[in-house]
RNA sequence: GGAUGGGUUCCCGAGUGGCCAAAGGGGACAGACUGUAAAUCUGCUGCAAAUUGCUUCGGUGGUUCGAAUCCACCCCCAUCCA
């Protein structure tokens, strides 16, 4: 199966500028391409999970793949599919950032220096080398007479915020992206660039850019969102994001948070996510009803492992099973683990309340006095119902003790 | 720069002197049912030393026994005009 087919049948490929020019690019190794990270935290998430398949697939494939670090734009915000306006970030918030990208990114493709033609050794670029010092004038002279007002007015990003307002700043954020593929067009030979199905009005700015400016032809491709079912971006929970850094979301919450998607995401996640073969999972999506748990649980086991490695994520999926299937808290040990110190005790002792908000399991002692009072918190497997249960220092001593909030939510708590 | 309409809790949105920690809906959280799913039902949703106290309705001052609500100035947003 070609790399183009393989694209194809997990369903990531939502629009293309050229389907036979790029099929035959990629299938060759012949492509050079690109996709753009906001560097908006100092950790990839889950949503850019994808991209990095997708980067992987078209390596493997010999494929040059380009991760663009929107140093630069990074400073404006991207309008599409936002309500509101982006906070923006200091330059030196940005730089923190990119070197946290590159780091994580490392773990999936391989990286080089080379910029021999035909090598397929992934190069890391800032786009701030070439917009942060960007002349006005020069600027809206050269590249500026390209845009058409109007046009970029019609464009299904803009639309929507000129309902809600949209500033000139945001406004330029096309113009800039298109720069940027002009920029890697020119420099490196950068022929092709992917992206979220929300940056295709972006992308086809840079390749008619490319066409006005130096009258070559350049391609565009996008990835399917990956939304689920109720059509919400995949990734987030309450908290946030879902983060691939272990320091922001544990290899249980990631390995959880998989194992958690509802019976109508899990085939699709198993397509568009894993790199299990099609063919197995096009046999798991003869699979129904309870025996979907099954399908959730490998989804779980082979994401967990592609960003945090085979050890973590049968760590994660023992202590899942023993929590779960069990009921018993022989899980124990992978259970994210919270410390008390001397001074968390008030005369020798502190109440349930104070454990939770502690552990982290409440935000506040009004609501850990909710959830205790509704009948939601168990320490040990056993209900906590007064509110004014108190500990001692040595009931967290050793092994400690194990607080449940609601059904997911557990902890460890020992003394330090 | 001018005119008009706005800014209320996580979000939408009611409230135009006391009965307001603020209706209703959404979301989130907890419980029941289940398969660690969905749907459904119930509870709950500012903070705390918790029948009470404290902080919150864009900001700062003011009027009043009492202000989300009235007044002044300022900031921000939308629409129209320039």
């Amino acid at each position: 199966m070609t790399v183009f087919e393989e694209l194809k049948a997990r369903g990531l490929l939502a629009q293309l500028t050229d389907e036979e020019e790029i099929k035959e690019l990629i299938n060759n190794g012949k492509a050079t391409f690109y996709i753009g990270f906001d560097p908006t935290a100092d950790s990839l998430h889950v949503g850019h999970f994808m991209a990095l398949c997708l980067m992987k697939r078209m390596q493997m494939a010999g494929n040059r793949p380009i991760a663009l670090i929107g140093g630069g734009t990074g400073m404006i915000g991207d309008p599409s599919g936002r309500s509101d306006l982006r906070t923006m970030m200091t330059k030196e918030t940005i730089e923190h950032n990119c070197e946290c990208f590159k780091n994580q990114m490392s773990r999936f493709i391989e990286f080089g220096d080379s910029l021999e033609e035909g090598s397929s050794k992934a190069l890391m670029v800032n786009n701030a080398d070439w917009l942060m010092d960007l002349n006005y004038i020069e600027f809206i002279r050269d590249i500026g007479v390209h845009f058409s007002v109007n046009r970029m007015l019609t464009a299904e990003c803009y639309k929507q915020r000129m309902e809600k307002g949209l500033s000139f700043l945001e406004f330029n954020y096309m113009i800039m992206q298109s720069y940027d593929f002009l920029k890697l067009y020119e420099n490196y030979g950068c022929n092709m660039q992917f992206g979220g199905d929300d940056q295709w009005s972006n992308m086809l700015g840079g390749t008619e850019l490319i066409r006005r400016k130096l009258g070559k032809d350049a391609y565009a491709m996008t990835i399917t969102l990956l939304l689920n079912s109720e059509g919400k971006k995949m990734g987030k929970t309450q908290k946030g994001a879902v983060w691939l850094d272990p320091n922001k979301t544990s290899p249980f919450e990631f390995y959880q948070y998989w194992r958690n998607v509802a019976d109508a995401d899990v085939l699709k996640c198993l397509r568009m996510l894993t790199f299990l073969p099609i063919e197995q999972i096009d046999e798991m999506d003869k699979w129904e009803g309870s025996q979907l748990n099954q399908a959730k649980e490998i989804l779980a086991f082979e994401l967990t492992k592609l960003v945090h490695g085979e050890e973590e994520a049968k760590k994660a999926q023992d202590s899942a099973r023993s929590l779960f299937a069990g009921g018993g808290v022989d899980g124990a040990a992978q259970m994210p683990t919270c410390e008390l110190e001397e001074s968390d005790f008030k005369d020798g002792t502190i109440d349930i309340l104070g454990v939770l908000v502690k552990a982290g399991l409440n935000a506040s002692r009004s609501e850990a006095r909710r959830a205790v009072e509704q009948g939601g918190v168990t320490v040990d497997n056993e209900k906590v119902s007064d509110v004014k249960t108190l500990y001692g220092p040595e009931q967290f001593a050793g092994d400690g003790i194990v607080v449940r909030r609601g059904k997911k939510n557990y902890k460890k708590v020992i003394m330090k």
